[in-house]
Order: C-alpha cells, then structure tokens, then sequence
DNA sequence: GCCCTCTAACTGGTATGATCAGTTGACCAT
DNA sequence: ATGGTCAACTGATCATACCAGTTAGAGGGC
C-alpha cells in the first residue's frame, strides 16, 4: 500500500554517487579521485563520511587507496566480484542495463542445474517435503503476483538444501540483483512459474536421490526463463550501454 | 624471497576481527553488537574506525545498522554474497575451510564449460590467438610452479573473451578466493595444468565457432583439478568445520 | 651536466569531543 | 486503549587537530 521512506546515510550517497560515475564509465581505470579533504568540501559534507563511503569503494574493489599517496580507479569488469551485479542491473534513475541483466540470466542457467543434482545428493526429508509443499503452493496460485514470490521460495530452499558454501552464496549474490528487477520479472518470467511440472519432477529426482534427472528438469525449468528475457531483451533496441 | 610487509589499517582490522568472529559463529544471527561507543573502547580504537569497519561488515551484509537502534548481527549464509568466499577459505591463522573451498571448486566445474561455450561465440579472432599463445607457454613450462600462473592466464582471458558480464564479475569473486589458496594449489591441481590438450582442444572449438565442443573439453579439463581437490579433501579429516 | 639527498608540501590515517537525529520504553493524560 | 511527553539510549554528522606515508622539487656534491 505504502511504499516504505528511504533513508540512506551520506556516506552511503557517497558510495552511491561515485560507484555510478566509475561504473558508467565517467571515471576509467587509472584516473585519481580529489583528495578526501577537497572530495568532502566539493560534496558538502564532512571527511568522515567520504571516508566512510570510500571504505565501501575499496571494499568492492572499485579503488584503490594507498596511504600518502592517491586513490586510483581500479578496473571493475577486472576486479569487482559478483555483488557489483545489483548496482550495474539499475542506477538511480531506474535505467536498466541489458548487459547485466544478460549476465544474471547466464548465471542462472549455468548453476541451476547444478544445485538440482547437489540437492538431490543432500536433500534431507524434511527440506524435500518443504519443496513439495512449494510446489503445491504454486499449483494453488492464480496470478502472476502469487506465483512469483512462492517460486523464489522453492529455489531458495533448493539452495539451502545443496548444503554447499558456493551454490549458497552464489545464489545470495544473484538474489539482490534479482529483487532489483522483481516487478519487471513478474509478468516476463511467468511462463516459467507456471511450469510447476519440472518442479514436481526436481522434487521426485531429490526423493529417488537422481542427481542426473534432478538437473535435467532444472534445465528444462530455467529455459524458459531465460528464453523470455532474452525474446524480451531483443526486443528492447536501445537503453544498451550505459552513457 | 621476502613476503611483503602487510599493511592493516585499524578499520581493516576491526572490520577483520568482527567478521571472522561471525564466521566462526561465536556471534550468531540476531544478536546486537556493542554501541559504536563501547566498541571502541572495547578495541582500544578511535570510534571513527570503528564506523568505518562497520561500514565495512554492512556493505558485506554481515551487519544490519539502524540509526538509534543497535546494530544487529545477520545470518551470512542467508544474506552475504560471493565475495565473502576469500575471507571463508582462510581466517587470520591460516586455517583452511573445506566446505569453502569445495564450495569454489563446485563453482568453478559448473560454471568453466558455459564460460568456455560463451567464449566460443564471442570470441575475437585477437583473443583466440592470446589464448593459443598461452597454451604454448604452457607446454614450454617444466614445473609446476610455472605452469601455474600461465594456465590462470589463460581462463583470465577465456572469461574476457566471453563478454559476459556474468561471467566476468563471477570469475572475478572466484579468483579473489583462488589467489587465497594460490601455493597450496600450486602442487595439487597440477596434473590440470598439464592437461594443454584439453585447453588447446577449446581454442580449436573457439576457431570453429563450435560452442558445445568448447563446453566439452572445459568439462573434461576441470574435472581433473576437481578430483585432485576432492580426493585431497577426502584425505584430510580434520579441520573441517570451524571452531 | 648528472645524481644523490633532504625537505616541504602534499596524500591518507587516527584521535578527540561535541552535537544532531532517530529509537525505545516508561510514564501520564485523555 | 489510545496517544503524547520525556529521558536515555543508539547511530549520524560535524569540526579540528595531529600522525604517518608518499612524492616531487630544491639544493648541494660530484
């Protein structure tokens, strides 16, 4: 009903600010930040919080901060890890980038079916019922927006179910790019929810331990998916690169 | 010769320690962390560094920060992203984390044959050359420790050559963590390093544009490296889970 | 002229202490 | 039971020092 208020620290727009400017290519690899006292004077704000948010830079390997000398711009398509997908898939001003959201489909395909065979090696009986229970939950739905949010349960707990490190926090990082695109998703990728039967099939794979079978109805599932994006991504000319 | 002298900063340290004694667990999901204040009289810091290390655990989604709340504790497993990989293999004391690293190296088997078929649409005639000129380096190297940096290369470039950011970003969040275990791997993935026919077998795929014999031979080429972890980790029992 | 050295003027890193701004819960009036 | 008030937390921001590493250029020796 009500869109909760955003509040969002200054050190947080000023992460914001400059990770958009390197990522839309205003600032290249090589190039030097101001220092932090003339980068706090020319934001209006005090040098702990550009501090703050050139910490967070750092941390994501957009820069590189050297004691005494200067902050240089790092490479990010060379150094920054997966948790950059969120901020490229939409900047500030909503623009969405078909590259990143080509990237997170990859992504997609490539793991899934291998989290269908690692749970269907881990799954303990409890988690498969949950599955099930998933499925029947999607059988139940009638919409779009019903079916959406009981789909991203049932891969939820399919991850969870791998009891493996990776596949966990691989899915973690693909989750928050995910959710930035949720409602533009709901109605692209429902042809996918609607196939509950590759589902079901993931499931009996899990009960008869079928890692093989597992996999392959996974990869039957996400096809869809990612055929809708792409249907969708060619259809949409422009908005391609980022300014 | 000589390692370099590391260089910490008192928020890197403080970000450091907080975050491995959430790794380890002696700080679970849920419970709150000392006022900013009290930390850093705790830590024996000025409370600057302590926000800033904050900021830190918060961008890794360790944390969740309210303003005139306290500062909660959030489940990593559920939350943090693939970036956290690099800090799971290893912790300060050098102990090693067999579910991280098979963790990676399950990414690593999934994801190495997309990359190799992406490649192979994608590619430019430049990029394969680089990456055939590679596979020569590779056969002209006589020990492993040469080997090593030149078969790294190579996917370096394979993933470039991909284009896609996915995959690009992905691959990057894995080497962070590869670089972690670089001299332990050195001896152990070895026997893939010699395995030039298999990459030599993905250039020639990428010559004929043939994405599914690229995929192939990637697959063929990393099971290699992942039965040599897997059989190492099945020898080692101990240090499995963390204290 | 060339090379070394040292210094001065940058840069980021740390410290202190004050103030602003949300959150919470106890208490009170309605 | 509802809503208001207030005090005591919490984090957020600020200003201003000063410490520590880097770098470039002035100056001296060859």
């Amino acid at each position: 009903m009500f869109a909760a208020i955003t509040k969002e620290s200054l050190a947080d727009r000023v992460y914001r600010q400059l990770s958009e400017t390197i990522l839309r290519g205003e600032l290249r690899s090589g190039d030097k930040l101001p220092a932090e006292r003339h980068l706090a004077e020319q934001l209006g704000v005090n040098r702990g919080a550009v501090r703050e948010g050139l910490k967070r830079l750092q941390q994501a390997d957009l820069v590189q901060v050297r004691h005494g000398g200067s902050t240089e711009i790092r490479d990010w398509r060379e150094c920054a890890g997966l948790e950059l997908l969120p901020q490229l898939v939409a900047d500030k001003r909503g623009q969405i980038n078909q590259a990143a959201i080509h990237g997170i489909m990859t992504l997609r395909t490539q793991l899934a079916p291998g989290v269908a065979a690692a749970a269907a090696l881990q799954a303990t009986p409890a988690q498969i019922e949950t599955l099930a229970d998933w499925c029947r939950q999607l059988r139940q739905a009638t919409t779009p927006t019903e079916r959406q949010p009981r789909a991203h349960a049932f891969w939820t707990e399919l991850v969870r179910a791998t009891n493996n490190l990776g596949y966990q926090l691989a899915f973690n990082s693909l989750r928050s790019t995910y959710e930035q695109l949720w409602p533009l998703l709901t109605g692209v990728l429902d042809p996918e929810f609607r196939d509950v039967t590759s589902l079901e099939g993931i499931v009996q794979s899990l009960r008869d331990r079928d890692a093989e079978s597992a996999a392959a109805h996974a990869r039957t599932h996400v096809r869809i998916g990612e055929y809708a994006i792409t249907t969708l991504l060619h259809a949409l000319p422009s908005a391609g690169d980022s300014a």
